[in-house]
RNA sequence: GCGCCUGUAGCUCAGCUGGAUAGAGCAUCGGCCUUCUAAGCCGACGGUCGCAGGUUCGAGUCCUGCCAGGCGCGCCA
């Protein structure tokens, strides 16, 4: 299936990014940002009365509460400034409201609230014009550029060639794609980088295994060395071979035949791995091969470079460098005694290559069971002059899958866990993609079979899904296409029911829910923020039912409220479909149940 | 033994730089179909935030100690 996720190459500059220089943005609001203008001539308002009043300077940090009789926004700051003001904050927070001049801080009313909050409420008409904001950005809508265009890379699923893709690639390659995906969208030029370990023991005992397999396949006796890889797969790679070559390797001991049976497995399992990658919507701009450090000479050159350091010493036969020096629990080998490096070498040659080849910012995604090797990749890198904190590192945790309370485990094929493909051809990408990345990275990921394999909103990637589809069928109901609703002539002051203001409100924080999600690396922000943007808009279409409703419905006879309706509808189409862009998963037109669990979709 | 991650409602999890009565989904229970698709909506029930101290006007959030689980501690990758 093809890749439908649009790709913006153009960087747009949102009329926020313009207005807020990038630093005051990130400290000044908490959770929302609705309506910007409207919060920013609250700020204007209280700094002159704070001026007034004697403070010099003081962070007014603005959040939007979670209960709506709080307003639309608040502040804290008569909290903040008990202390220095040695006043109750009760007491300055009552002063400041009764000092400001509502009207010219654009709000309708300011409550003095709990231990000394200030209360915001928006008139209708500002809360409303995020609407026609979303609507004229439209594919753009929660784009920002504080990336300012700069370089990152991110690794991630550098899979070794050795066999299928196992679940726990799958969450990185999900993850990694969303992570990729959020930093695109905040304004940074990334490069998609994939790392093949395609050298060393494991992929000699690759060979052998496939050579094992391979004579069986002929008939002849053969056994799989002691750890060989058991999975059926090294069968199908030995057959494939069998097709190639004949019989050509099957008295062949040499080293010559293994290299060229290594060659034939790594092209048959990258194929492999590739297929299922393209399958699961995920493209590398950069494969890299652990083989080319060697072939062009990187990894003596590192090794070299490390030693004008004065950083490496011998010592029982082996070469080893000061990884403690940089904060690494013990020193490391980089040379073994049989002259072989070890895999630590390597990795830093290649790390190297990261930073010589421009990429200042590097994300690396990978599992937390390698976590053991971040500070010693990053101590080989100080000793060499990188900066203490490269690169940077989201390490996930393990994947487990649970069907009817059972915790499953094995897949034949694999001769281990269960397989990537196993799990999307049975569930559907979508929503393996969806629950790769609905946890945060550092929490255990438990993938309920029964929750995926439900195709009501009780799925929360249907329950998205089938909310932009409600948007789309509104459309159809009306004979508009989604594009010719622009909202350019509705009155939006209109959209003033309580659900209205609180869906609006939704769609207004999405793009600092973005920002949020790129700055933390956290893909779940988004999930979490889709499926409580996707009750709300559940919630107002049922509302509006225009048989027990009518007063409430879109397609209400009232020109005036039809067109701000079909506005806001249009609007939480757009947030819904570029989020779920951004995840990598469909915003269907259209959902129709599919009979074998794969969910079907139209365009 | 040391290091990293995790511990929040029956289950799965949010909770951003400490802020208002700790939130969501699932499950359970109770309402609601002449519909812009009930593949749904509305409501209720449910929590000593692992435990014990500390810092603070204020702690799920920060600090210390302990307990439990996962992962890692190789001249393996």
């Amino acid at each position: 299936m093809a890749r439908r996720t649009p790709r913006f190459r153009r960087r747009t500059r949102t009329r926020r990014a313009r207005r807020a220089p990038r630093a005051r943005r990130r400290g000044a609001h908490r959770r929302a940002r609705t309506p910007e203008v409207a919060s920013e001539a609250i700020r204007a308002a209280i700094a002159e009365i704070l001026g007034e009043m004697g403070v010099a300077e003081a962070e007014i940090q603005f959040e939007r509460p979670r209960d709506p009789t709080h307003g639309d926004v608040a502040t804290n700051v008569a909290l903040t400034l008990a202390r220095s003001l040695k006043r109750s904050p009760r007491e300055i927070a009552e002063d400041i409201a009764a000092r400001l001049d509502v009207h010219r801080a654009g709000v309708e009313t300011v409550e003095v609230a709990g231990p000394g909050f200030l209360n915001f409420r928006f008139a209708a008409g500002a809360v409303a014009s995020a609407v026609a904001e979303v609507i004229e950005s439209d594919e753009a809508y929660g784009r920002t550029d504080s990336g300012a265009g700069e370089d990152v890379m991110v690794e991630f699923v550098s899979a070794n060639p050795t066999g299928p893709l196992h679940l726990g690639h799958g969450r990185q390659a999900a993850l990694g794609d969303a992570i990729a995906s959020l930093l695109e969208w905040t304004g940074w030029k990334v490069h998609r980088e994939f790392y093949y370990n395609d050298s060393g023991r494991q992929m000699d005992l690759l060979a052998l295994s496939v050579r094992a397999r391979y004579r069986q396949a002929l008939g002849r006796d053969d056994a799989l060395p002691d750890d060989g890889y058991q999975g059926e797969y090294v069968k199908d790679v030995a057959d494939g071979l069998v097709e190639e070559v004949g019989d050509r390797y099957l008295d062949d001991d040499s080293n010559d035949a293994l290299d060229a049976i290594r060659t034939h497995a790594v092209r048959m399992l990258r194929a492999e791995q590739d297929r299922d990658l393209g399958e699961f919507r995920v493209r590398f701009d950069e494969y890299f091969l652990e083989s080319s450090l060697y072939d062009g000479g990187l990894v003596d050159e590192t090794i070299q470079r490390l030693r004008e350091t004065g950083l490496v010493y011998e010592k029982d036969d082996a070469t080893w460098l000061e990884t403690s020096r940089f904060g690494d629990q013990k020193d490391r080998v980089m040379v073994r005694g049989n002259g072989q490096p070890t895999y630590f070498l390597p990795d830093v040659a290649y790390h190297m290559t990261k930073w010589e080849r421009g990429y200042r910012r590097v994300i690396n995604v990978q599992g937390s069971d390698h976590h053991g090797t971040v500070d010693r990749v990053r101590a080989g890198l100080q000793a060499l002059g990188l900066p203490a904190g490269y690169p940077e590192y989201v390490l996930h945790q393990m994947v487990r899958v649970e069907k009817d309370g059972e915790e499953v485990k094995f897949s034949k094929r694999a001769g281990s866990g269960m397989t990537l493909r196993e799990l999307f051809e049975e569930v559907g990408v979508d929503v393996t993609r969806y629950f790769f990345q609905m946890r945060k990275p550092d929490a255990h990921l438990l993938f309920d079979m029964d929750m995926a394999l439900d195709q009501s909103d009780k799925n929360p990637v249907y329950k998205v899904q089938y909310a932009h589809a409600r948007m789309c069928s509104i459309f159809r109901k009306a004979g508009l296409e989604p594009s010719e609703i622009d909202g350019a002539g509705a009155d939006l002051s209109v959209l003033r029911h309580e659900s209205e203001r609180e869906l609006i409100k939704e769609l207004g924080d999405f793009p600092e829910i973005v920002e949020r999600a790129a700055r933390d690396a956290s893909p779940h922000v988004v999930c979490d923020y889709l499926e409580q943007t996707a009750g709300a808009a559940n919630s107002w279409y049922h509302a509006g039912n225009p048989t027990r409703n009518p007063e409430l419905a879109v397609l209400t006879d009232d020109r005036t409220l039809r067109a701000a309706r079909l506005a806001l509808a249009r609007a939480v189409q757009i947030v819904l479909r570029n989020g779920l862009t951004l995840l990598g998963i469909d915003a269907p037109h259209e959902m129709i149940r599919g009979e074998d669990g794969s969910d079907e979709e139209s365009h």
